[in-house]
RNA sequence: CGGGGAAUAGCUCAGCCUGGUAGAGCACUGCGUUCGGGACGCAGGGGCCGGAGGUUCGAAUCCUCUUUCCCCGACCA
């Protein structure tokens, strides 16, 4: 009825799945070969074929600036919280990050295998996890009532995979690895692919006859990463890092340098190292303690709590004080934990202290009253019966600020020895720049990082709770070492992003690029002669085997440059009556400030020559 | 988990306080004019205003519940 309705001017025929718009030169040979191309390097398109979706604003969820791209650009559409559907030019960036992920894994001697997302609870409760793993583990029940769990991660799997498939030392050592999706659940997913909640990882393990071999492949993995990020384009730094939660020893991460990264990376501009803050050992300083010139004196200071309260208050600098962090020993009684004011706490070096409760926790409001006889704000050493401990860097100070122990009062000219039995001392804090490099190199500086590879040696932890033996030369039965090694594949996209943007939109690394080059016509309906020459620039690009795209929508040339500015193709040519007249094309890199000038006889060979540079 | 905010067209938002059957910009469709940096005019299509209940003659608007999303916090003496 309602086709009925509309006037005939209306119906059109619609064109055959493929067919080339009317106006596209003629010529049967030309269309021939162009198809048959398009079999032969499914890679190559045209953008009216393609699906290109840029939005003017991002919507008004998307946080940090490589999400709000990627929205904008039409790579991502976001399903759920931390869920995204990988849009086809989204896509086609992701694929190249997996394609040089394996290449690289391949040439290293690993061997892919694609093991289930949905896997048993039975795997994870022979290795502990099941009760372990909080409710980042996504778990549900099948028909039959049984448990099973989406795969945050694969060492049960690959562990079962092992022990069954591998018996003898003459198997050894083999590694597995996967490109796959998982899923952990997070409390809070943001930062679009950055930290989703479904997210493309590949992940590795490695299976050895000894702890010497592990160590070997473990080098090998870090010579492999360090290629492939090479490889994506990327700015990384390898860094020492906490093997955390999944247990095991020997572990670097590998970050990508960016501004808005999660992670804090203490590293020496003067020498390879780096270090999670978390794990940068603060040296002792090498100072020795002056000593004490001032008296002891208890002020009042009403309603001061904080560090920047007391330092204000009393106008010393923060560092001039020393701040009290009160937790729970294993007894139950507090200890009293010293750091210089303008020092943090190192929750993690605090939690490797003997005889503390563990996890670490600090002390109720009641404890502290009752030990302290004060409310947190004015606590302090002095006159504290209890355990202390301080950090390296509080031992060297001396005529100090600290809490008196008193509501609303402080000491001054505070000693340690003197006013005070001499603590414990120990690295309980966060390094800050400045700091000197633990392998005595120079200095530390800090930047943020964006983690995007993680390499462990587990060694036996899951062999051991899983049975994975293997005989050795002598018949005897013995634990496999492994090593795990993983990438986040989807992550690099958006970390790459962050590394490279400008006020336009991204700027991709040549490896990673959805195209390569993009060839925009000006006057594409209208000029027979920008036809023929986008076109035949295009099938010339495409048969040297370039990865190019031909903006064939028939936009206004502004709609076009900033389409594939905000998609971030590194190579755009454009084509118009106006150039063609001189005989000229144009070229433009996505960092050039303006566009080259290029004989239309030259630019297919010149182009060719940025692409390869 | 605690606290705050939001949910109206594909996207960004207005309307809500002071109830009266829903708007703008962008995007989309048609026609015309334009045509080298996100064009213009005219004419259109598109929303059970997150869901359920209540108050009312009448609810996007007021009330309750619910779902979803977002933000902040979870180092502090």
């Amino acid at each position: 009825m309602l086709i009925l309705s509309q006037p005939a001017a209306h119906l059109k025929p619609t064109p055959l799945p493929g067919s080339q718009r009317s106006w596209r030169p003629a010529g049967a040979a030309l269309r021939y070969t162009s198809r048959l191309r398009k079999l032969c390097q499914p890679i190559a398109m045209r953008a009216s074929q393609f699906l290109i979706s840029t939005l003017k604003e991002a919507p008004s969820d998307a946080e940090v600036t490589s999400q709000k791209l990627m929205l904008r650009a039409g790579m991502i559409k976001k399903v759920a919280a931390g869920i995204y559907t990988w849009m086809p030019m989204g896509l086609r960036s992701l694929r190249k990050v997996e394609g040089i992920v394996r290449e690289e894994m391949n040439r290293a001697g690993a061997i892919e295998v694609l093991m289930p997302a949905v896997q048993p609870a039975e795997l994870w409760q022979e290795s502990g996890r099941w009760a372990f793993y909080g409710a980042e583990l996504l778990r549900f029940k099948d028909r039959h009532e049984r448990d099973f769990v989406i795969g945050p991660t694969h060492e049960e799997v690959i562990t079962d995979l092992a022990r069954r498939e591998l018996r003898s030392y003459r198997q050894l050592p083999k590694h597995f690895y996967q490109i796959q999706t998982k899923f952990r659940d997070e409390i809070r997913p943001r930062f679009g692919v950055m930290r989703g909640r479904e997210f493309t990882m590949k992940d590795g393990y490695s299976f050895h006859a000894n702890f010497d071999d592990l160590k070997r492949e473990y080098q090998n993995m870090y010579a492999t990463y360090s290629r492939i990020f090479t490889r994506l384009g990327l700015a990384f730094r390898a860094v020492a890092a906490d093997t955390g939660s999944i247990g095991g020893t020997g572990s670097h991460e590998f970050h990508v340098i960016a501004e808005t990264g999660e992670d804090d990376i203490a590293y020496c501009p003067d020498s390879d190292y780096a270090a999670n803050v978390e794990l940068a050992e603060a040296l002792t300083p090498a100072i020795q303690r002056p000593a004490p010139a001032q008296t002891l004196v208890k002020v009042a200071t009403p309603g001061v709590k904080t560090i920047e309260e007391v330092s204000a208050f009393l106008k010393v600098p923060a560092s001039a004080t020393v701040k009290s962090v009160v937790v729970e020993g294993e007894d139950g009684k507090p200890v009293l934990l010293l750091l210089r004011g303008d020092h943090e706490l190192n929750e993690i070096k605090a939690g490797k202290l003997a005889g503390l409760k563990s996890p670490l926790t600090f002390a109720s409001a009641e404890s502290l009253r009752a030990a302290f006889g004060a409310e947190g704000g004015s606590l302090g050493p002095i006159g504290f019966a209890g355990r202390v401990v301080m950090d390296r860097a509080v031992a060297v100070m001396g005529d100090f600020v600290t809490g008196a122990n008193d509501d609303d009062h402080h000491f001054t000219g505070a000693n340690i020895g003197r006013d005070f039995p001499e603590p414990d001392v120990a690295d309980l804090r966060n390094v800050v720049a400045g700091d000197p490099s633990p392998d005595g190199a120079g200095s530390l500086a800090l930047c943020r990082g964006i983690e995007v590879g993680h390499i462990f040696q587990l060694r036996t932890k899951y062999s051991e709770a899983m049975g994975c033996k293997f005989l050795d030369e002598g018949g005897r039965e013995q634990v496999m070492e492994m090593g795990c090694y993983g990438i986040g594949v989807s992550r690099i996209l958006g970390a790459a992003i962050e590394q490279n943007y400008d006020t336009r939109g991204i700027i991709w690394p040549a490896a990673i690029a959805p195209y390569q080059v993009v060839i925009c016509p000006v006057g594409w309906g209208k000029s027979e002669a920008v036809r023929q020459e986008a076109a035949k620039l295009y099938d010339v690009l495409v048969t040297a085997g370039l990865d190019v795209i031909l903006d064939d929508r028939d936009e206004r040339p502004g709609v076009m440059f900033a389409d594939w500015e905000l998609i971030g193709v590194p190579h755009r040519i454009t084509i118009g009556d106006r150039g063609l007249k001189e005989g000229l094309a144009e070229y433009q890199g996505r960092r050039d400030p303006e566009a080259t000038k290029i004989p239309v006889a030259d630019i297919a060979a010149f182009v060719r020559s940025k692409v390869l540079a």
